[in-house]
DNA sequence: ACTGATTCATACGGGCTGTATCTATTGCCC
DNA sequence: GGGCAATAGATACAGCCCGTATGAATCAGT
């Protein structure tokens, strides 16, 4: 199969992400050869090298392209809202049940944090920084106390992360979603200028 | 260097493990080989494969140290307080600082996720453990609102680890240590049973 | 149509992991 | 105290995987 049009160039690149995003999903970072996933792209590595510089280059865009559709997803919730708490609470609710997808708890809070290093500085940004925004508009408007947003955002994220790893381990996970969800809103009214009336 | 007397046997068992936890910390666990290492340590890989079988399990026994002694060094700030509730808050302070430690944010926070699982069901168990154990209390005792004590802990647990490898990548991370206190004193006060007394 | 650049395959070298084998010493039991 | 099983740890081996270097085929521009 050799095919070198504009297109198919393009349809290469792509038809490499998808596979390493299904395959690393499945099996891990670690436990992935190149070998196998170019060969289920109906690839060689010389093409996986050429478009992702290396192994870490192909995570790094995988992880890329899941935050972007998270952060999509998590928009056109808190988006809705008309009461901009009321969002801003939706959405940490709402990343705590897409934290529990296999794809995103192996690819992106598993592996890409060792791979990648701690902060994940490109990728996993979307993400952080509409919570980050969200927060700030709250600040704002006087809902929230004065603080760091980004300190909050981290701090809510990391907080979902770990717990949506908690609720993924129960074979039935709803017992546990329901208590990480009302857990979650005790913290979260600790935020608010006035923590009772919540 | 041929030495087997079951003192000297144990001697190499810790030598191994100091050693990988130096190497770890230093390299991480992904850049590691197993050569290098064990050559540090005066032996060879034949020593390693027999004490902890391969090198996961070497990873798994320096959590496990690190976790245990990160418990007792937590454990020696929340015992001393007179309120349970201000140990409570001073041993999440403390948390954040310790997982400021490079051998604890590369090893326990960026390796062991994702070598050894997203849970952690042996190692880091302590941490949190004691953590659940004195949320639990607070709860009893009427403190802190009712929630599942494990939930509550996860949370904050992950958002300090979260938190804390934001705080490591600035070159002086002072400014951006209060603003993490500052913003987890806020969600701590959620938890409690009369947030607006805090 | 010719030239340079690009896409992708193939071939190669080096390193790392895990296992199997082997030796020597230790502890046990008589 | 001597023989024997068990174990600590070194050495050798096979296999896998990664990254690079090389090469061929096609596309773009003039």
């Amino acid at each position: 199969m050799v095919r070198r049009t504009r297109a198919a160039m393009e349809a290469t690149r792509a038809t490499l992400l998808a596979t390493a995003r299904r395959v690393f999903g499945e099996r891990g970072y670690a436990d992935t050869s190149m070998d196998d996933l170019t060969a289920q792209a109906g690839l060689t590595r010389g093409a996986l090298y050429h478009h992702f510089g290396d192994k870490k280059g192909l995570l790094a865009a995988v992880v890329e392209q899941i935050d972007a559709e998270t952060d999509l997803r998590l928009q056109a919730i808190s988006g809705t809202a008309e009461d901009a708490w009321q969002g801003f609470c939706d959405r940490c609710r709402a990343y705590l049940e897409m934290a529990l997808e296999p794809e995103i708890q192996r690819i992106v809070l598993r592996d890409a944090r060792a791979v990648l290093g701690g902060t994940l500085p490109n990728s996993q940004r979307h993400c952080i920084a509409s919570m980050q925004r969200l927060i700030d508009n709250l600040i704002q408007q006087g809902v929230v106390a004065q603080a760091d947003p980004r300190a909050l955002a981290l701090l809510i994220y990391g907080g979902l992360a770990e717990t949506a790893f908690w609720i993924a381990e129960e074979d039935d996970g709803n017992v546990r979603l329901a208590q990480g969800a009302a857990a979650l809103k005790l913290l979260l009214r600790g935020m608010l200028v006035e923590p009772g009336s919540s």
